[in-house]
RNA sequence: GCUCCCUUCGUCUAGCGGUCCAGGACGCGGCCCUCUCAAGGCUGAAACACGGGUUCGAGUCCCGUAGGGAGCGCCA
């Protein structure tokens, strides 16, 4: 399947080359953030340019890659809607292709067995130290032409030794490295696996990669991967190193950091969208553009306006973006999401108002959806007791007339609507000569059990009639038993 | 230690030699609106890491310094 793809021949113009990017992550965990952001540029630039965007899964460490983070990495870009034009493709399906390759190095004397064991090379290293040079591999094994008994040796790849590599890089600018500064890096162990820099090497090849855009800790691998490219004969792909991903407080990622697998993001109540959006003005900016809809962050993009220094995440612009997409998007659809957070807390809401109706309500009022939710629970669950602070504020003896009146007057409402309903509490208020504050408070404690909800009018009409006595007279009953044994 | 990368408000960023006593956004403060909480409107505080050059003129170009980061594996 994936050798349709191939073409042993990618010596094309680049400019008459389809675009082609790809990610290519290590399944050794969930779809972190960090990767999330270098997948949603590596599509963009695709999309951008018409190309085609691929999905590698870089499994060669089988000791650490498993099938479950190869599904959490797909249920994060689903997720994301950053779909993939081919792939996934798992190098551990490509092993054959490798070791052709290998051999062919091997054949053309661009690659010689190395039988140096393990603690000859951590020796040679520790030397090397403390001479304080770059710890790298001396070339003993160049010239050797014998091989050394007892000994499985890895091949190593013949690395020019002088001249320079330049890379163009479409963030960085001009990076150049000497030849002298790289080592003849092992491509494949002593049991004949392949390793991570020649496997990419071999994959961007035969995949016809023409832009590699990816993380810059990657950065200092690139003139190993040019070289490798040029030794087989291929003209390496266009680069492009983005800077990395910090946590809120400057430093690096970590689990102490809380959401870092784009996945928890959903749990946590946040759209997609909103990710998205967050994630693209993360090193990348149009001007002073805060907002990008997903046709406008295609036709804008540009790798050319990616920042150089990396940035650190911060929760609280996700909140507000999250929030603007909670507003602007179509209840129906949020509905659906809040119901996925209903059913997450065990909370059945067949017997309430519609979740789009709860959406409308809420939606200037909640950061995510998650906690839109846990503010919602009172329309279709009684709350087993009053916010403390509340009661004692709103549900004192001077609340039993407007509630009782509330009570009455919502009773003999013909129509069961937010207007009628708000003239209802008003009436109260203008004949008991209260401010609205002093009735509409009151009620709002005793419907939802808390100070906070949406214009009681909207929360009464959700709530439904009959709830809503229902739950008045609790409240008056409350007030009157509490006075009762305070006295 | 060596190589490479980075450095504008707390944070994300605009700026591509003069239009910058540095603009926008989040957050924060104040005011307005208001049945709560929000949302919204107006408004305020807040930054060119430092030092040398180049130039008539530098946040913008060059070189250092300092501070961060990455790589240097039979990990990816």
């Amino acid at each position: 399947m994936v050798e349709s793809a191939l073409s042993r021949t990618p010596h094309f113009p680049r400019q008459l080359m389809k675009v082609r990017t790809r990610f290519a992550p290590s399944p050794t965990g969930y779809l972190h953030i960090g990767g999330a952001r270098t997948a949603l540029f590596c599509w963009l630039y695709a999309r951008h340019h018409g190309g085609d965007f691929v999905l590698r899964i870089e499994d060669t460490d089988r000791e650490r890659s498993t099938p479950e983070a190869v599904q959490a990495i797909l249920d994060g870009m689903a997720w994301l809607q950053l779909d993939a034009d081919e792939g996934p493709f798992y190098q551990t399906q490509r092993f054959d292709r490798y070791r052709e390759v290998v051999q062919q190095l091997l054949d053309e004397g661009k690659a010689y067995h190395c039988y140096c064991t393990r603690e000859e090379l951590e020796e040679m290293r520790a030397q090397q130290m403390a001479r304080k040079e770059k710890p790298r591999y001396d070339g003993r094994c160049r010239s050797r032409t014998e091989p050394r008994p007892g000994v499985d040796p890895v091949v190593r790849f013949r690395n020019p030794l002088e001249g320079e590599v330049v890379v163009k890089d479409h963030v960085r600018g001009t990076v150049v490295f000497r030849n002298e500064e790289l080592d003849d890096l092992i491509i494949a162990r002593s049991d004949g696996t392949p390793t991570y820099n020649f496997c990419v090497v071999v994959d961007d090849m035969d995949m016809q990669i023409t832009h590699v855009i990816r993380g810059d800790d990657h950065l200092n691998n690139t003139p190993r991967q040019i070289n490798i490219f040029r030794a087989l004969g291929a003209e390496p792909p266009e680069f492009a190193h983005l800077p990395m991903i910090l946590g809120p407080d400057g430093a690096k990622l970590s689990k102490r950091h809380g959401a870092v697998s784009v996945m928890e993001y959903r749990n946590d109540g946040f759209l997609p969208e909103a990710v998205r959006n967050y994630l693209v003005r993360l090193g990348w900016s149009h001007g002073d553009q805060e907002i990008f809809s997903t046709e406008e962050m295609i036709r804008l993009f540009d790798i050319a306006d990616v920042n150089h220094s990396a940035s650190a995440i911060n929760p609280d612009k996700l909140a507000w973006l999250n929030q603007h997409y909670i507003k602007e998007g179509d209840p129906q659809r949020l509905g659906e999401e809040l119901g996925w957070h209903f059913e997450r807390m065990g909370v059945d809401t067949s017997n309430g108002p519609a979740l789009a109706d709860v959406v409308r309500a809420n939606a200037e009022r909640a950061k995510t959806l998650k906690e839109m939710a846990e503010n919602s629970v009172f329309f279709y669950q009684d709350f087993e007791e009053y916010e403390e602070k509340a009661a004692r504020k709103n549900l004192q003896p001077d609340a039993v007339e407007p509630l009782t009146r509330l009570k009455e007057g919502l009773a003999a409402l013909e129509e069961w609507k937010a207007p009628a309903i708000h003239d209802a509490v008003n009436a109260v208020a203008e004949a008991l000569e209260l401010k609205l504050g002093k009735v509409a408070q009151p009620l709002r404690v005793a419907v939802a059990g808390k100070g906070v909800s949406p214009p009681i009018d909207i929360t009464l009409e959700l709530l439904g009639r009959e709830k809503s006595i229902e739950r008045i007279e609790r409240a008056i009953g409350h007030i009157v038993q509490h006075t009762a044994y305070e006295h």
